[in-house]
DNA sequence: CGACATATTGAGATCCATCAACCAATGTGG
DNA sequence: CCACATTGGTTGATGGATCTCAATATGTCG
C-alpha cells in the first residue's frame, strides 16, 4: 500500500477523542444494488462515499462514449471531486458495478464539523493531497506511456482491477479502444 | 479567471490580523536568472515558489526526452507537488524560462505556522483542491482530445502560453511531437 | 559573422481507432 | 428447460493520426 495512505490511517487512529467520535458517527452506512447510480451527471455531488464492500466506477459521456475516470474498491473514496468541492453540477456519473456498501458523508455536515474540529481539516487536506498525487501519476501515464505500457502498468499496480472489472471499462479507463486492449492481452 | 481562485484570494484578503501578518512575512522575495534551476531532480522540494514576475516550467526526463508538466506565469505557484508534500526526492526539475522574481515559502516553516494558525491549513487545502481540479482538467484533455484539439484548447484557455513559451516546450506539455505541433499550427 | 537554439517541411513507418462480423456466457420469459 | 436477447469479448481489414528521421530554414545572441 502507498505509504501516505498509511500515514492517513495513522492520523485517523490517533485523533483526539472528540474528533474521533465525530468522525466515526458522521457517516451512516448505505447499500446500493449493482447498476444503481450514486451520482448522476448535472446533479451536485453532496455526498462522499467510502466503499466498504463491492466495486464502483466514475465516468462521463464524451461524444456518446463513456469514459471511465476512476474505479473504486474497498477502502476507496468515491466522489466527483470538482462537483463536491465547488458544489456545482457534476460532469460525471458514479455507478455501482456490483452490489455495494458505502459509508456516506454529507458535504455540508463535514464542512461544519471541520470548523468545530480543525483536525478534520487536516485530514481533508491529507486526503486531497493523496488524490492530487494519484492524479499526477495518472497524468504521467497518459503523457508518456503507450497503450500496452499503460495496460501492463495497471496489471502490475492494480491487478484487482483487471481481475474484477469488465474489459470495456478498463479500456476506457486506459484511454484505449476495447479492440486494441483485446489485442494487447492476446499478445502477452 | 477561475472563480475558485477568486474565492482563494478573498480568503487571503479576509484573514484575521495575526494569520495575515504571518502569511505576508513568511515568504521572502528571490530572483533567478533565465535558465536557473529552482529545483533539480533527486533533490527534495523544500520550498514553494509564488511567481511574481517572469515565466518558469516544471519537467521531467523520460527516455532522454524532457516532458513539460507545467508552465508558470505571474501569480502561479511553482512546486513539485509530490516531492513537496511527501518531502521525498523529486522526479521533476523546475527551471526559469526568463529572469524571474518569486516569493519563497519554506515547507517546514509553513507546516509550523499551520499548527499555530489553523486558517493557514484551510488555505493550504483550498490551494490543493484547486491544483487537483486543474489536474482533472488536464487528464480530461489527454483522455479525450486529439492533438490538434488539445492545442486549440490551450490557445483558447491560455493564449499567453502560446505567445511566450517556445514551441518545443508547448509540444511536450501537450504530449505532441514538435513536428506535429508545427503542422497543426500551419493548418490553422 | 558564426554558432547554437528553434522551427518548418517532407517521406516513410507505426500505432491505434473504426467498422464489421463473429463468438461465448448469462439470464429471462414463455 | 428451451429459445432468444443481452452483455462482454475476439478477430480481421482498412485508414488516419501521429511519430521518427532527415534535411533545411529562421532566429538570436555573443
Amino acid at each position: 500500500m502507498h505509504s501516505y495512505l498509511q500515514k492517513i490511517r495513522d492520523f485517523i487512529t490517533n485523533l483526539d477523542v472528540d474528533s474521533s467520535k465525530i468522525f466515526n458517527n458522521m457517516s451512516p452506512i448505505q447499500h446500493f444494488a449493482k447498476g444503481d447510480f450514486l451520482l448522476k451527471q448535472d446533479d451536485v455531488c453532496r455526498k462522499s462515499y467510502w466503499i466498504i464492500r463491492g466495486i464502483a466506477r466514475k465516468y462521463y459521456l464524451h461524444d456518446g462514449k463513456d469514459i471511465t475516470t476512476e474505479l473504486y474498491f474497498e477502502d476507496d473514496l468515491a466522489v466527483s471531486f470538482e462537483s463536491y468541492t465547488l458544489q456545482k453540477p457534476s460532469k460525471e456519473y458514479i455507478q455501482a458495478l456490483t452490489d455495494i456498501s458505502v459509508a456516506v458523508t454529507d458535504y455540508t455536515l463535514f464542512q461544519k464539523m471541520k470548523q468545530q474540529f480543525p483536525k478534520l481539516t487536516e485530514l481533508d487536506l491529507m486526503l486531497t493531497e493523496y488524490y492530487a498525487i494519484w492524479l499526477e501519476e495518472r497524468l504521467f501515464e497518459f503523457h508518456t506511456l503507450s497503450a500496452s505500457e499503460r495496460y501492463l502498468n495497471l496489471l502490475e499496480k492494480q491487478p484487482q482491477i483487471v481481475q474484477f472489472v469488465p474489459l470495456t471499462h478498463i479500456a476506457s479507463y486506459l484511454g484505449i479502444s476495447l479492440e486494441t486492449l483485446s489485442r494487447i492481452r492476446a499478445k502477452i
